[in-house]
DNA sequence: GTCCAGGGATTCA
DNA sequence: TGAATCCATGGA
Protein backbone atom coordinates (compact mmCIF):
# COMPACT_ATOMS: atom_id res chain seq x y z
CA UNK A 1 0.00 0.00 0.00
CA UNK A 2 0.46 3.77 -1.03
CA UNK A 3 1.16 6.11 2.11
CA UNK A 4 1.29 9.73 1.01
CA UNK A 5 3.44 10.67 3.72
CA UNK A 6 5.95 12.53 3.10
CA UNK A 7 8.08 10.38 5.39
CA UNK A 8 11.72 10.35 5.31
CA UNK A 9 12.46 7.14 6.06
CA UNK A 10 16.28 7.24 7.74
CA UNK A 11 16.04 10.24 9.59
CA UNK A 12 12.73 8.82 11.37
CA UNK A 13 13.61 5.45 11.11
CA UNK A 14 17.22 5.81 12.22
CA UNK A 15 16.99 9.09 14.18
CA UNK A 16 17.48 7.83 17.46
CA UNK A 17 13.62 7.51 18.52
CA UNK A 18 13.28 3.76 17.23
CA UNK A 19 16.28 0.96 16.95
CA UNK A 20 15.25 -1.93 15.03
CA UNK A 21 14.58 -1.24 11.70
CA UNK A 22 17.25 -2.65 9.39
CA UNK A 23 17.69 -0.86 5.65
CA UNK A 24 18.33 -4.08 3.05
CA UNK A 25 18.10 -3.85 -0.39
CA UNK A 26 16.92 -0.67 -0.02
CA UNK A 27 14.31 -1.64 2.35
CA UNK A 28 13.77 -0.31 5.28
CA UNK A 29 12.55 -4.25 7.59
CA UNK A 30 11.25 -3.62 10.97
CA UNK A 31 8.85 -5.23 13.81
CA UNK A 32 5.34 -2.65 14.91
CA UNK A 33 3.90 -4.85 18.28
CA UNK A 34 3.86 -8.43 16.46
CA UNK A 35 3.98 -7.45 12.47
CA UNK A 36 7.25 -7.49 10.34
CA UNK A 37 6.74 -4.50 8.36
CA UNK A 38 8.78 -3.36 5.34
CA UNK A 39 8.71 0.21 4.21
CA UNK A 40 10.29 1.30 0.54
CA UNK A 41 10.46 5.15 -0.15
CA UNK A 42 8.24 6.14 -2.94
CA UNK A 43 7.81 9.44 -5.16
CA UNK A 44 7.65 12.83 -3.39
CA UNK A 45 8.22 11.57 0.12
CA UNK A 46 5.56 8.32 -0.03
CA UNK A 47 5.93 5.36 1.15
CA UNK A 48 5.00 1.85 -0.26
CA UNK A 49 4.64 -0.19 2.74
CA UNK A 50 4.01 -3.71 3.41
CA UNK A 51 3.26 -6.36 6.50
CA UNK A 52 3.22 -9.50 7.37
CA UNK A 53 0.49 -10.26 8.73
CA UNK A 54 -1.56 -7.62 6.77
CA UNK A 55 -1.99 -4.30 8.06
CA UNK A 56 -4.40 -1.27 7.02
CA UNK A 57 -3.15 2.20 5.94
CA UNK A 58 -4.71 3.48 9.27
CA UNK A 59 -2.53 1.28 11.70
CA UNK A 60 1.11 2.30 9.93
CA UNK A 61 -0.26 6.07 9.59
CA UNK A 62 -0.66 5.70 12.89
CA UNK A 63 2.75 4.24 13.89
CA UNK A 64 4.52 6.63 11.18
CA UNK A 65 3.39 9.52 13.12
CA UNK A 66 1.37 10.91 10.18
CA UNK A 67 -2.04 12.86 10.14
CA UNK A 68 -3.14 17.08 9.45
CA UNK A 69 -2.27 17.80 13.32
CA UNK A 70 1.34 16.49 12.51
CA UNK A 71 1.09 18.44 9.40
CA UNK A 72 0.01 21.60 11.29
CA UNK A 73 2.94 20.92 14.02
CA UNK A 74 5.57 21.09 11.36
CA UNK A 75 4.24 24.51 9.60
CA UNK A 76 3.81 25.86 12.99
CA UNK A 77 7.60 25.07 14.05
CA UNK A 78 8.90 25.95 10.41
CA UNK A 79 8.21 29.87 11.36
CA UNK A 80 10.34 29.68 14.29
CA UNK A 81 13.76 31.09 12.64
CA UNK A 82 15.35 28.90 14.92
CA UNK A 83 14.15 25.61 13.76
CA UNK A 84 12.97 26.54 10.01
CA UNK A 85 16.23 25.51 8.53
CA UNK A 86 15.96 22.00 9.78
CA UNK A 87 12.71 22.15 9.35
CA UNK A 88 13.01 22.81 5.76
CA UNK A 89 15.75 20.42 5.32
CA UNK A 90 13.97 17.46 6.53
CA UNK A 91 10.38 17.82 5.43
CA UNK A 92 9.73 13.95 6.30
CA UNK A 93 11.24 13.48 9.82
CA UNK A 94 8.15 12.17 11.71
CA UNK A 95 7.78 11.49 15.66
CA UNK A 96 7.28 7.76 15.41
CA UNK A 97 3.89 6.63 17.94
CA UNK A 98 5.40 3.28 19.33
CA UNK A 99 4.39 0.71 21.75
CA UNK A 100 4.91 2.25 25.47
CA UNK A 101 6.66 -0.76 26.93
CA UNK A 102 9.32 -1.40 24.10
CA UNK A 103 9.85 2.21 24.31
CA UNK A 104 10.41 1.92 27.69
CA UNK A 105 12.91 -1.08 27.80
CA UNK A 106 14.65 0.75 24.63
CA UNK A 107 15.37 3.74 26.72
CA UNK A 108 16.25 2.50 29.96
CA UNK A 109 18.74 0.45 27.44
CA UNK A 110 19.88 4.28 26.52
CA UNK A 111 21.17 5.64 29.29
CA UNK A 112 24.58 6.26 28.91
CA UNK A 113 24.95 4.41 25.72
CA UNK A 114 25.32 4.66 21.90
CA UNK A 115 23.15 4.43 19.40
CA UNK A 116 24.94 1.40 18.19
CA UNK A 117 25.02 -0.61 20.99
CA UNK A 118 21.40 0.44 21.93
CA UNK A 119 20.21 -1.21 18.39
CA UNK A 120 22.66 -4.20 19.18
CA UNK A 121 21.38 -5.38 22.39
CA UNK A 122 17.31 -4.50 21.76
CA UNK A 123 17.80 -7.02 18.47
CA UNK A 124 19.68 -9.51 20.92
CA UNK A 125 16.99 -9.24 23.38
CA UNK A 126 14.22 -9.67 20.46
CA UNK A 127 15.93 -12.62 18.97
CA UNK A 128 16.46 -14.08 22.65
CA UNK A 129 13.31 -13.69 24.32
CA UNK A 130 10.69 -12.56 22.07
CA UNK A 131 8.34 -14.63 19.76
CA UNK A 132 9.11 -15.06 16.21
CA UNK A 133 7.23 -14.05 13.64
CA UNK A 134 6.24 -17.00 11.67
CA UNK A 135 4.55 -14.77 8.64
CA UNK A 136 7.37 -12.57 8.64
CA UNK A 137 9.46 -13.34 4.87
CA UNK A 138 13.02 -12.68 6.79
CA UNK A 139 14.00 -13.79 10.33
CA UNK A 140 12.08 -11.13 12.56
CA UNK A 141 11.02 -11.60 16.22
CA UNK A 142 8.47 -9.48 18.26
CA UNK A 143 10.44 -7.68 21.28
CA UNK A 144 9.66 -9.58 24.29
CA UNK A 145 6.72 -7.98 26.60
CA UNK A 146 7.23 -7.07 30.08
CA UNK A 147 6.27 -10.70 31.35
CA UNK A 148 8.77 -12.28 29.49
CA UNK A 149 11.59 -9.99 30.56
CA UNK A 150 10.40 -10.33 33.74
CA UNK A 151 11.30 -14.00 34.17
CA UNK A 152 14.34 -13.48 32.31
CA UNK A 153 17.58 -14.27 34.45
CA UNK A 154 19.67 -11.43 35.07
CA UNK A 155 22.44 -13.25 33.24
CA UNK A 156 20.43 -13.98 29.96
CA UNK A 157 19.98 -10.09 29.88
CA UNK A 158 23.55 -9.33 30.68
CA UNK A 159 24.78 -11.35 27.67
CA UNK A 160 22.42 -9.30 25.64
CA UNK A 161 25.14 -6.78 26.62
CA UNK A 162 22.85 -4.88 28.80
CA UNK A 163 25.80 -4.34 31.26
CA UNK A 164 24.78 -2.96 35.01
CA UNK A 165 21.29 -1.88 33.42
CA UNK A 166 20.19 -5.34 33.14
CA UNK A 167 18.63 -5.71 36.93
CA UNK A 168 17.18 -2.43 35.80
CA UNK A 169 15.27 -3.44 32.72
CA UNK A 170 14.20 -6.53 35.13
CA UNK A 171 13.24 -5.03 37.72
CA UNK A 172 11.25 -2.25 35.35
CA UNK A 173 9.80 -5.37 33.94
CA UNK A 174 8.16 -6.62 36.78
CA UNK A 175 6.70 -3.51 37.77
CA UNK A 176 4.74 -3.38 34.67
CA UNK A 177 3.79 -6.91 34.34
CA UNK A 178 2.43 -6.45 37.98
CA UNK A 179 0.54 -3.90 37.31
CA UNK A 180 2.41 -1.05 39.25
CA UNK A 181 3.07 0.79 36.98
CA UNK A 182 -0.16 0.94 33.91
CA UNK A 183 1.76 2.11 30.53
CA UNK A 184 -1.11 1.74 28.78
CA UNK A 185 -3.61 3.85 30.64
CA UNK A 186 -0.89 6.54 30.66
CA UNK A 187 -1.24 7.21 26.52
CA UNK A 188 -2.69 10.86 26.66
CA UNK A 189 -2.27 11.87 29.93
CA UNK A 190 -1.03 15.07 31.13
CA UNK A 191 2.62 14.83 30.69
CA UNK A 192 3.37 15.89 34.74
CA UNK A 193 1.36 12.60 35.47
CA UNK A 194 3.16 10.48 32.66
CA UNK A 195 6.26 11.57 34.35
CA UNK A 196 5.45 10.55 37.81
CA UNK A 197 4.79 7.36 36.96
CA UNK A 198 7.08 6.74 34.82
CA UNK A 199 10.05 7.62 37.46
CA UNK A 200 9.01 4.77 39.26
CA UNK A 201 10.71 2.75 37.17
CA UNK A 202 14.31 1.44 37.91
CA UNK A 203 16.48 3.07 35.19
CA UNK A 204 13.84 6.01 34.46
CA UNK A 205 14.92 9.47 35.20
CA UNK A 206 13.47 12.57 33.62
CA UNK A 207 15.32 12.56 30.62
CA UNK A 208 14.17 9.03 29.67
CA UNK A 209 10.88 9.66 31.03
CA UNK A 210 10.38 12.34 28.88
CA UNK A 211 11.56 9.97 25.50
CA UNK A 212 9.02 7.03 26.05
CA UNK A 213 6.20 10.30 26.94
CA UNK A 214 6.95 11.65 23.20
CA UNK A 215 7.47 8.60 21.57
CA UNK A 216 4.66 6.35 22.90
CA UNK A 217 2.25 8.37 25.07
CA UNK A 218 1.02 10.85 22.67
CA UNK A 219 3.14 13.70 24.65
CA UNK A 220 3.83 16.22 22.22
CA UNK A 221 4.92 18.72 24.50
CA UNK A 222 7.82 16.48 26.09
CA UNK A 223 10.90 17.76 25.44
CA UNK A 224 14.27 15.27 26.07
CA UNK A 225 16.87 16.44 27.16
CA UNK A 226 20.23 14.96 26.38
CA UNK A 227 23.90 15.86 25.49
CA UNK A 228 23.35 16.82 22.26
CA UNK A 229 19.85 18.59 22.62
CA UNK A 230 21.27 20.51 25.38
CA UNK A 231 24.06 21.25 22.76
CA UNK A 232 22.25 21.98 20.19
CA UNK A 233 20.41 24.64 22.61
CA UNK A 234 23.28 26.38 23.76
CA UNK A 235 23.87 26.98 20.19
CA UNK A 236 20.67 28.31 18.76
CA UNK A 237 20.21 30.06 21.89
CA UNK A 238 23.64 31.53 23.35
CA UNK A 239 21.95 32.86 26.30
CA UNK A 240 21.16 29.28 27.08
CA UNK A 241 25.19 28.77 27.85
CA UNK A 242 25.52 26.50 30.98
CA UNK A 243 21.75 26.66 31.84
CA UNK A 244 20.70 23.80 33.45
CA UNK A 245 18.41 21.40 31.94
CA UNK A 246 15.56 21.97 34.02
CA UNK A 247 15.86 25.60 33.10
CA UNK A 248 16.68 24.88 28.98
CA UNK A 249 13.09 22.62 29.20
CA UNK A 250 11.22 25.88 30.48
CA UNK A 251 12.31 27.81 27.53
CA UNK A 252 11.13 25.41 25.34
CA UNK A 253 7.98 24.47 26.93
CA UNK A 254 7.59 28.36 26.38
CA UNK A 255 8.67 29.12 22.91
CA UNK A 256 6.84 26.01 21.49
CA UNK A 257 4.21 24.49 24.18
CA UNK A 258 2.48 21.17 22.69
CA UNK A 259 4.77 21.45 19.92
CA UNK A 260 8.55 21.24 21.83
CA UNK A 261 8.74 17.57 21.38
CA UNK A 262 8.64 18.09 17.72
CA UNK A 263 11.24 20.79 17.65
CA UNK A 264 13.47 18.67 20.27
CA UNK A 265 12.92 16.07 17.28
CA UNK A 266 14.65 18.37 14.54
CA UNK A 267 17.22 19.80 17.32
CA UNK A 268 18.32 16.43 17.91
CA UNK A 269 18.90 15.32 14.35
CA UNK A 270 20.09 18.50 12.91
CA UNK A 271 23.01 17.93 15.28
CA UNK A 272 23.78 14.90 14.90
CA UNK A 273 23.90 15.43 11.03
CA UNK A 274 26.43 18.10 11.47
CA UNK A 275 28.55 15.57 13.99
CA UNK A 276 27.88 13.01 10.88
CA UNK A 277 29.57 15.58 8.04
CA UNK A 278 32.33 14.30 6.21
CA UNK A 279 36.05 15.27 8.01
CA UNK A 280 34.19 14.93 11.54
CA UNK A 281 33.32 12.02 13.93
CA UNK A 282 31.15 9.62 12.70
CA UNK A 283 27.64 9.11 14.24
CA UNK A 284 27.64 6.40 16.68
C1' DG B 1 45.19 4.16 27.27
C1' DT B 2 41.53 7.59 27.02
C1' DC B 3 37.19 9.47 25.83
C1' DC B 4 32.46 9.14 24.80
C1' DA B 5 27.68 7.45 24.40
C1' DG B 6 19.67 10.02 23.53
C1' DG B 7 21.63 9.22 32.12
C1' DG B 8 20.32 7.24 36.50
C1' DA B 9 21.19 5.85 41.23
C1' DT B 10 23.53 6.67 45.24
C1' DT B 11 25.89 9.33 48.47
C1' DC B 12 27.06 13.41 50.87
C1' DA B 13 26.88 18.36 51.98
C1' DT C 1 18.22 21.04 46.32
C1' DG C 2 22.73 20.31 44.22
C1' DA C 3 27.31 18.45 43.12
C1' DA C 4 30.37 14.27 42.77
C1' DT C 5 30.96 9.59 41.71
C1' DC C 6 30.16 5.13 39.91
C1' DC C 7 28.21 2.24 36.62
C1' DA C 8 29.32 -2.14 31.75
C1' DT C 9 30.51 -2.03 27.24
C1' DG C 10 32.42 -1.20 22.72
C1' DG C 11 33.92 1.99 19.14
C1' DA C 12 36.84 5.80 17.82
Amino acid sequence: MRLAGPVDLPATLQGGQAFRWRLVDGSWRGVVGRRAVELRAGRAGAVNAQAWPRATATFLAGYLGLGPAEDARRARLADDPALSAAALAHPGLRILRQDPWETTAAFITSANNNVLRIEGILERLASDHGDPLKDAPWPAHAFPDARTIARATEASLRAAGLGYRAPFLRDAARMVAKGEVDLDALRGEPLDRQRAALVRLPGVGPKVADCIALFSLDATGAFPIDRWVLRAMETAFPRLAGARPRDVEAFARERWGDDAGFAQQLLFHAVRLQEAAPGTRRLT
